[in-house]
DNA sequence: TGCGGTTCCCAAAGCGCTTTGAGTGACGAA
DNA sequence: TTCGTCACTCAAAGCGCTTTGGGAACCGCA
């Protein structure tokens, strides 16, 4: 059923039911009450590809997701990333289109995306510090929101959480427990997000006259083998930390594997403060927190970006849109008194 | 630049360079050569919005993923499926339009991207053995692939493991070390993946002739905080169980954590094999396997179902397209002889 | 009665591509 | 010369919608 056989069999123009259908004012109200019930009838839709055409417009956004080049690892952030956002996509009537690319390719997929015109605008996930995908998109003219912070971040829109602070804060909650040799096992830190935590971990540390140890600081992509893998050399070294920082829950895991095998206990023996993204399937709250840690739902953060995309698309004369969430730090299981002291 | 103005500047008709671009055989070599070169120095792009009209072909396929009832949660599993199959559709031109939706509303979902046009085939992904969304897909004549099997699995394409050998290789294994008390922390039992891995276990028990305690048989969201706390009960319970079957990875963890809390040592007081879907972020493998696993890379499956897909699409005529895929049992460090025995 | 203003509806012109059906010129064979 | 074949190329008709630019019908008012 299109849109010319319901016009005929309403004995009406297409233009007038399209207008109906549409919300247009310039039908009689029992017109486009006729004209709703036969196309819920008739099991109407109007076929998308022919209005996109007509309007010009995709009502579609797209998400770039770029494989490591290491692992063709695909962050596990950005599923619910994607869930918080693909909700606002629904409900706002987009569709969600997804390319997964290797390393070193995206530059390729936004320009074809852009030049196809097959999406409205795109989101910019794990950005660096100088991200050449905002010239890209700021070149070619399309609407973009960015996860994350740039050095150009006065220049387009932007959702961040508080990094520097946040992990800045878990430092000093390690330190007011007696903690002096501190981990951390950062993300990989050509990241922006993992710079800003490294220089928040740095800055609590030399408040309190503590220089950091190159020795104790790591960063790589955040897997449970990393964590394990890094805090067991780390356990077996000469002069062990007694605290840890991890940046994901994944992390986490992999240091309460190394601790617990060295027959050690997370929140006695060895402390262990993580950032959590709150994802779906790693929860931390069954009963009360286990892990100790700075917490900000990647899900409503994806909701977020979502929703000041679309605002970007349809209205693009505003300028950007900026917003840095707090981070809040709950205390779990995972840290006691540096037991040294 | 579009079709019309590329036309003009190289004084041909569109339907010359159209024909050029496309590789149809009724242009002249030379004429092709120069059409070519234009485009490229053009930057043109076919506009897919108008393509996608005129061909009546979307040029896209959809990715319907459920968010779970309780917890919101969005598998984790989905992320690296979607990646193997993203490179397949990257590479044979297709968008991979992605859907998520809340539990429930599965077909309202495929009714609309099938009624409205925007992709030309589906994936269903964790069916349940009698799953409404096949006889809905049918019935709309959507092409569609199955990730796993349903009841009425002759009648589509599909591709599984073999989830019941699997899992009754490893309790077979268990059972090899001399384990009696082995406890299954299974995934949502109305999945049909999740009731094959059941039936596996349970035919491997009976064939020696221990009868299966449900006490012992869980199912569940497949998160680390269940299979924590579930080892946990199991482990704390009057009668506790000397090995455990996971069914994921993440499981394992938990039942790892809990584990290790009671100062006992995976492999050795305690067992434990568990399914491995090879995420990349979930690697197994620093060095040699951790865990004893039987494993299947998810990845590989999902850029398989999308060849399938493809194919389906292509070719509208062929029959269903079947695979049952073979799973290896990998021995890792977590499994050792029944201390009992 | 005539006239400006509403209200409701329509025909037709796009949107940018693909594809059909037809035409042109060159060439060789009859 | 004429005709049939190639080898190329083109004009125009869609694809199914939105949107422009009118009109017809009706209203109240002078």
């Amino acid at each position: 059923m299109n849109l010319k056989e319901l016009a005929a069999s309403l004995k009406l123009s297409q233009t007038t039911v399209s207008r109906a259908l549409n919300g247009y004012p310039e039908v009689r109200e029992e017109t486009r009450r006729r004209v709703l019930a036969a196309a819920k009838a008739a099991n109407y839709q109007p076929n998308s590809r022919a209005r996109r055409l007509a309007t010009g417009r995709a009502m579609a956004v797209g998400h770039v997701v770029t494989l490591s080049d290491q692992g063709q690892m695909i962050n596990p952030v950005f599923s619910d990333f994607m869930a918080g956002a693909g909700e606002v996509y629904a409900r706002e009537g987009y569709d969600l289109v997804l390319s997964i690319v290797p390393a070193g390719e995206e530059e390729r997929a936004y320009r074809q995306l852009a030049s196809n015109g097959s999406v409205d605008g795109v989101m910019v996930q794990s950005p660096r510090p100088d991200d050449p995908r905002i010239a890209l998109l700021q070149e070619i003219g399309m609407p973009f929101v960015v996860h994350g912070r740039t050095t150009a971040r006065d220049s387009h829109s932007w959702l961040d959480i508080a990094n520097t602070t946040a992990f800045r804060r878990a430092t000093d909650l390690l330190l007011d427990l007696g903690h002096r040799r501190i981990a951390l096992l950062n993300g990989e830190e050509k990241l922006d997000f993992a710079r800003r935590r490294r220089n928040g971990y740095v800055a609590a540390l030399e408040a309190r006259g503590i220089a950091p140890d190159p020795a104790l600081i790591a960063g790589a992509e955040m897997t449970e083998a990393y964590g394990y893998a890094r805090a067991r050399a780390l356990l077996d070294g000469r002069s062990p930390p007694t605290a840890f920082l991890a940046s994901s829950v994944l992390v986490a895991f992999g240091v309460g594997r190394a601790v617990g095998e060295r027959g050690l206990a997370l929140g006695r023996e060895v402390s262990l403060v993580t950032h959590d993204d709150v994802l779906s399937y790693l929860s931390n709250d069954r009963d009360g927190p286990h892990f100790t840690a700075t917490r900000s739902p990647i899900r409503a953060a994806g909701a977020r970006c979502a929703e000041m995309l679309i605002g970007l698309i349809c209205n693009p004369g505003t300028g950007p849109v900026q917003e840095l969430w707090p981070v809040d730090l709950t205390v779990g299981r995972t840290t006691g008194p540096c037991p040294d002291t």
